[in-house]
DNA sequence: AAATTAAACGCAACATAGTTGCGTTTGTTT
DNA sequence: AAACAAACGCAACTATGTTGCGTTTAATTT
């Protein structure tokens, strides 16, 4: 399926206007491999308004058509987030890898959910940021 | 024990000299009966310069007395490391845990160990952010 | 106890990140 | 094609974090 074609769809089912800053930043996040640091963006497109790329990543930051990979404090990372995840819910069964030595930074699936409990407390979120050496680096 | 004697030969054994300024900062960050966000940091100690501040924090990071907390974006939350922390070993066996509702950051020790495993990785590191609703605001 | 020295500090300046207001442009609807 | 609300670009602003450098001070040595 044309990827123009279901970004169109997919912003404006959020109540999104398709513009075409949208779609070519959406193009952008989902062609890189991996989850893209915000520096790459500001590489990648260069003719946007520093305005606008922060008003076009919150805008889909809060529609939860993508979402933040904050590993470490460097650089923030954005992904696109799966078909499930809507405006109210984000729904990741993953965790953020980092590599130390490639510094990519990748969504991995959870096969086996991680059970985390705190007496007394009603656990709404939880976030795990792993870092380590990946594959191509060991 | 005396608390400023104590973080005189804490910042000696890391070979760092015990200032005011950092036994001030220091007996700040014990005192919160919780992790202290940066921007209560500021307003408690408001006679230092900012350069100072941030370069105080980094010695005391750098060396394994305090550790960053980094829970949501909104702001940097530091705590004290236990003892057993050292300039090159940070050996946390907890997670951090934020209410949304009073906006408190803490660190709670996680009893049994969290496993994490991802296929061909070398995993260094795990940080878990969760957050919820804590036992005064249910 | 005074001198020495390297670290710590304060100030100025700079770089980057992120926000707000407002006039103009553009996507979408009628 | 017209109308309208959303999106965009620009200017300006605030916050965050860093670097260089001259001055002060903690720790060491004499």
């Amino acid at each position: 399926m044309d990827l123009e074609i279901k970004f169109t769809d997919l912003l404006r089912d959020r109540n999104l206007k398709a513009t075409p800053k949208r779609l070519e930043l959406l193009t952008v996040i989902a062609n890189y491999n991996s989850a893209i640091p915000y520096s790459e963006l500001q590489k990648k497109l260069k003719h946007f308004d520093r305005v606008t790329l922060y008003r076009t990543l919150n805008a889909l930051l809060d529609s939860g058509i993508i979402h933040k990979a904050s590993v470490s404090t460097d650089d923030t990372y954005y992904a696109m987030c799966k078909e499930y995840c809507t405006t109210e819910c984000h729904n990741h069964k993953h965790v953020h890898f980092k590599c130390v030595e490639c510094l990519e930074v990748s969504c991995v699936d959870t096969t086996n959910t991680i059970q985390i409990q705190i007496p007394n407390v009603k656990i709404q979120q939880v976030d795990i940021e792993v870092s380590g050496v990946c594959e191509k680096c060991i």
